[in-house]
DNA sequence: GCGATTTATGGTAGCGCTATCATTATTCTG
DNA sequence: CAGAATAATGATAGCGCTACCATAAATCGC
């Protein structure tokens, strides 16, 4: 027997065939207008448009999508929100996706391949347009469905690598080679370095590689090196500048990870009486606003976060299509001189 | 003359009925193997497992959601990604979804109602399992689709007000008046308040009327106040306390709206040669770490945003129907005394 | 030991939309 | 003005999944 027909339908929210049979015209037609496309006539459109207006349509994505076997969705996986920088780059991916039909859905990583992996496959279910996702390095199982599905991929903030479709950030080992060279043109010897625990963060690494290079490159070396456990903070980069003097009273430059870091030191400099640049370099790496208000604005490195997340969803949305070229777009940073090295 | 079937379909992925296929099962039992529902032999889901893995087979979210007519998406409107308030937020929501099968998909307003409205109808065409805002203050049509939406709601920050369903946060006219109080106590007087453009930030403007009334109710007034045009940051507190201080030399604290803008101002005393607390009290809001890392830390109360985040996706996961009881929870904030008022 | 429950599985009919093909009215070309 | 292109609309059949109902097998109570 039969069963009822709609048996479990939402009877209060209107559907386009609604919409279509207040209009008086077909569903398709109705679903044209909604969707922008193909041609209809202006008297045609006006009708459907009120139909809409009057019944509060609202049409169901999920239905289009399934339809269409495509989404306005864009997957994007960022390591972590706590890192003033990716929010950043989300606010450029936002810019960006204003006033288009796409919609970014987030996740976070916490900077682990294993979860990136786990929430790239269920953001797979969703049929999403383009996925973004922070660096080169991902599982073999996440590497395999991003370079077989056809969404478009943006890999994020390093360039250093081979990406699957596009890649927009900087070169994070040249930038630190390009600190070490700078210092060592300012006359500092005796580098000091204090970071955090470096697994987890590739880019700090990369950064950090090149210094050591850029000072080999000098004949110098770290003359000390401190990390704290765990994820970076200013009281963490306020503590760890004071036990690396403790333990190597002659430093005249530390360099540190990041700018959070580096205002610590900073804050250890004024606490402990330390005139930071002629007494003791610092440097760090982002190029914070709040770095540059302070009383010495610090020097540094600007990153283009903003930019990097705005240019990777402008190149994204230009075609649903992969092309047949990979595409690598080096945003580049710019040395901040500052006053505190 | 009937068309050919799958015309359309994405021929190399797999779907439920391939899984089934290879497991030798029908498609509803595989489906409910998927999503761990109904009773299941322990044979019968190992076979199902392994045809999932064998095919790296991914659900199709579209389609369960409109054969459910519900998703396991979570939209999040917040005003802003700048401020790293929100950031903040959001990093709570996410860890109450970890381990869930909700995604957050967010959407940015930037303080705008009507944004915030656009925004919302756009997101409720993926038939979202809940909605989160900021504030109680949105427009008609929003508000009404919030009221008649089969979804949760949970509106964050200020529980001053008449919530949909559930509001999480803090009374920001309370924080303003025990501020005022709190600094009364402690012997300031002459009172100047350094701020941004107000119109946008409801619960500024809500902070500040609580400040005012405090010194109302203690016999005093705003010897001087201050505003930048547009958003806060922490140059423009610098910039905002060397301008009061200008107009009315005579003030012994100024409030800033918060954290960012305190910073600044922190960094005019150390620039001006003053000395916070005992020469010029300042006073923040939100009790970020930077501040607390200061050599002299913040005076400013401490907002729970983390937790706002936290309750809030949690208390919306507890039940998919909205209850009939609307809930209020105030998760408070705590006054830390800090050393700069 | 036999009806009553519980456990495990399956068949079928949509969910609301859009791709595809088909059709009719309208405009254009030489 | 015939033939061809273009503009505007419609009928139909799924997209891949799950709600609903039905059935069969295993367990239970007394």
């Amino acid at each position: 027997m039969p069963r009822k027909r709609n048996a479990h339908r939402n009877a209060d929210t209107p559907t386009l065939a609604d919409v279509a049979r207040l209009a008086g015209v077909s569903d398709i037609t109705a679903s044209r207008v909604v969707r922008n496309k193909g041609p209809i006539a202006d008297a045609t459109r006006a009708k459907v448009l009120a139909a809409i207006a009057e019944l509060g349509y609202i049409p169901n994505r999920a239905a289009g999508s399934l339809a269409s076997s495509g989404s306005t969705l864009m997957s994007v996986l960022l390591p972590s929100l706590s890192n003033i920088v990716f929010p950043d780059v989300l606010r450029g991916i936002h810019t960006a996706l204003t006033e288009t039909a796409f919609q970014p859905v987030i996740g976070v990583t916490d900077y682990d391949p294993v979860i990136e992996e786990r929430i790239l496959l269920s953001f797979l279910a969703w049929q999403p347009a383009a996925v973004i996702l922070a660096g080169l390095h991902h599982t073999a199982t996440a590497r395999r469905h991003l370079e077989h599905g056809r969404f478009r991929v943006a890999e994020l903030m390093d360039i250093d690598g081979d990406p699957v479709d596009i890649a927009v950030g900087m070169s994070h080992w040249q930038a630190g080679y390009d600190t070490g060279k700078h210092l060592v043109q300012r006359g500092y010897r005796r580098f000091g370095y204090a970071g955090h625990s470096i697994a987890s963060d590739d880019r700090a690494r990369a950064r950090y590689d090149g210094l050591r290079a850029a000072l080999k490159d000098a004949g110098l070396l770290l003359v000390a090196e401190e990390r704290v456990q765990g994820g970076s903070s200013t009281m963490a980069g306020r503590h760890l500048l004071e036990a690396i003097l403790r333990k190597a009273p002659g430093l005249d430059v530390v360099v540190f990870p990041n700018d959070d870091m580096a205002m610590g030191g900073i804050f250890h400099c004024m606490h402990a009486g330390i005139t930071p640049k002629e007494q003791l370099g610092i440097f760090g790496f982002n190029g914070l606003d709040i770095g540059q208000a302070l009383p010495l604005p610090l020097s540094t490195i600007l990153s283009k976060r903003f930019l990097i997340g705005k240019t990777a969803a402008e190149k994204l949305l230009e075609s649903r299509e992969r092309p047949a070229e990979k595409t690598i777009i080096n945003t580049g940073y710019d040395i901040i001189e500052g006053a505190t090295a």
